[in-house]
This record gives C-alpha cells, structure tokens and sequence, in this order.
DNA sequence: CCCGCAGCCTGCGGGC
DNA sequence: TGCCCGCAGGCTGCGG
C-alpha cells in the first residue's frame, strides 16, 4: 500500500493499456480515458479497496480480490510481459504499475469523487474498520452482532459489519479466542465479544507485518511470499494437533467443517461449544 | 430485511 | 508421465 503510494501519489500517469475488458465484472467502458494524463491526487484505503483519487475528480478503484496483484517496475516499457497483467499504467517518471490477477476475482470500477450517489453500493455499506484506532470494543461488537442469527463464522466474514477480514484470519481470530465457529452471532458471551474485539486488530497486524499469507502463488509488490501462513494455527492445518491445547498438555486435533460453502478449520476441544 | 448458496476463474495437487 | 477432476476464496445476485 505505501509503495502504491509513493508510485502514484503526485504523479501524472502517461500511458495506460488496457488488455482485457472485464475482472469479475466489466471495467468501466471509459477507463482509459479517465486515467490517461491525470495527475494522481492521493491513494486512499478503505476494506480491501483501493481507491486512487484523480485530478480530474474521478476515483478509481481496485480490488485484488484472491489471486490480485500489483508490480512495480522501474524502467519498462508499457507492452506486456507477465501472464495475466490485464491493466498497465506508466507514470510520468517511467514507473510501470501493473495489475496481475490470474483467477479474475478482482474488480476495478471508477465513479465521481465528489458525489457520493455515485459511488458503488458495496463501497458505501462498509462495515467497521478494526485497524482504526479504537473503532472496536465488547460493546461495538455486541451491538453488531445482538440481531444476528448467523454463525459467528459467517457473521464476521461479512464486511458490511466489520471489514477486512477473510476466511483465513476469521479462523484464525476464532480459534485464538475460543469461540465455537457454529455459535449463533448473536449467542456469545460480553467477553467473547470482548476478546474478539482486541484479538481481530492484532491478527490483522501481525498478518500485515509478515507480509499477508501466501497460499500457493500470492507474493508482495517486490515479488516475495508473504509470511503469515507460517503462523496459521488452524488454517489449513487438518488433523494436526491443536497448539493451544498441546500446551495445556491435552491432546486435540484440528479438524475442517464446511459453512455456506467455505471450509472452517477450528479446535473442537478449546473452541467451546457453549457460548 | 435476513440468510444461505451457486457461480465466477485459474492453478495446483491427488488419483489413476 | 499425463490427464482429469475437485478444491480454494471475495463478492454478487438470486431465491426462500
């Protein structure tokens, strides 16, 4: 993100290429003409979006979904040369920004910075964002989640609640407060809700500090694994035996269930049941 | 409104 | 060795 940044911030993008028409959903038709010879403003985030704000009163925004990337190289041409880089972007010192995405779950849109009833509606629904300073609390969490029916599992995945979290780390998050995958969102204890709400923030951290989790072929903009996947407890991990109750001297195996579809990877010793 | 689920897509890994 | 199939996930859209 803060090479992202200091690529785009203040620069004027020069040449823009265009390789395919759609991600997930279709680029907007007009694309390459909002970003060519724009001068950046600044380069925001919000969830898991990128929002680039331009001189000419457009936002862009990019989302890397699963399999999402973006290079940075110095001293390219703008041509392609990577597989799957469906959009490139030349700034006006020579900087190539490229985005890869293999697997197309990305989405790249764009709307009018200043009027907000432009602006899509899955970015205005945003939940809560865990990594601002004091934005969840017990209290916060029980006031989200007191209506909800949904399995905890299911309810911290939506992002119209609290934000940023994935399959991965809400696994991981449960697994380090305790708490049954399978209990009802609204069923949990005030100090469940409590522990989530410092555990959340610092999984997030961590994540980020060792550089996100590489599964398979996921890689930083210098081109490095992430790191976080050597720390998951429970992701991924089936039949392994649980680190939380190995300590304690028990035995546990991790085990996988699926809920809506996703795999659950979870404790069923130390991941009580009741709430 | 709330909830669950299919589907998008490619690469990888297991089985034969 | 090589092929085929199933799985992985963020988000949307649809149906109940």
């Amino acid at each position: 993100m803060q090479e992202v940044r200091s690529v785009l911030e203040g620069k004027r993008i020069q040449a823009v290429r265009i390789n395919r028409p759609d991600l997930r959903r279709p680029f907007p038709p007009n694309l390459k003409d909002i970003l060519t010879g724009q001068k950046v403003r600044n380069v925001k985030r919000r969830a898991k979006y990128i929002l680039v704000d331009l001189a000419n009163r457009h936002t862009v925004l990019i989302h890397l979904g699963m399999s999402g990337r973006l290079f940075i190289d110095k001293n390219y041409e703008c041509h392609s040369h990577r597989k799957h880089e469906h959009i490139i972007i030349m700034t006006e010192d020579g900087t190539r920004l490229s985005l890869v995405d293999p697997r197309r779950f990305g989405m790249v849109d764009a709307f009018s910075s200043d009027n907000p009833a432009s602006y899509p509606r899955f970015l205005t629904h945003l939940g809560i964002e865990p990594l601002e300073e004091g934005a969840l609390s017990a209290s916060v969490m029980r006031d989200l989640f007191c209506t909800v029916r949904s399995p905890i599992k299911n309810a911290l995945l939506d992002q119209k609640k609290i934000v940023g979290l994935g399959n991965i780390y809400v696994c991981e998050a449960l697994f380090r407060a305790g708490i049954h995958p399978q209990l009802a969102a609204n069923s949990l204890s005030y100090s469940s809700y409590a522990r989530l709400s410092s555990i959340i923030p610092a999984i997030l951290k961590e994540a980020i500090a060792a550089g996100g989790s590489s599964l398979r072929d996921y890689v930083t903009t210098d081109g490095k694994p992430g790191g976080f996947q050597n720390l998951h407890q429970v992701y991924g991990r089936t039949g392994e035996a649980c680190s939380v109750c190995h300590q304690k001297g028990k035995k546990a195996l991790i085990e996988k269930i699926s809920q809506s579809g996703r795999s659950t990877f979870f404790c069923p010793h130390h991941q009580k049941i009741t709430p």
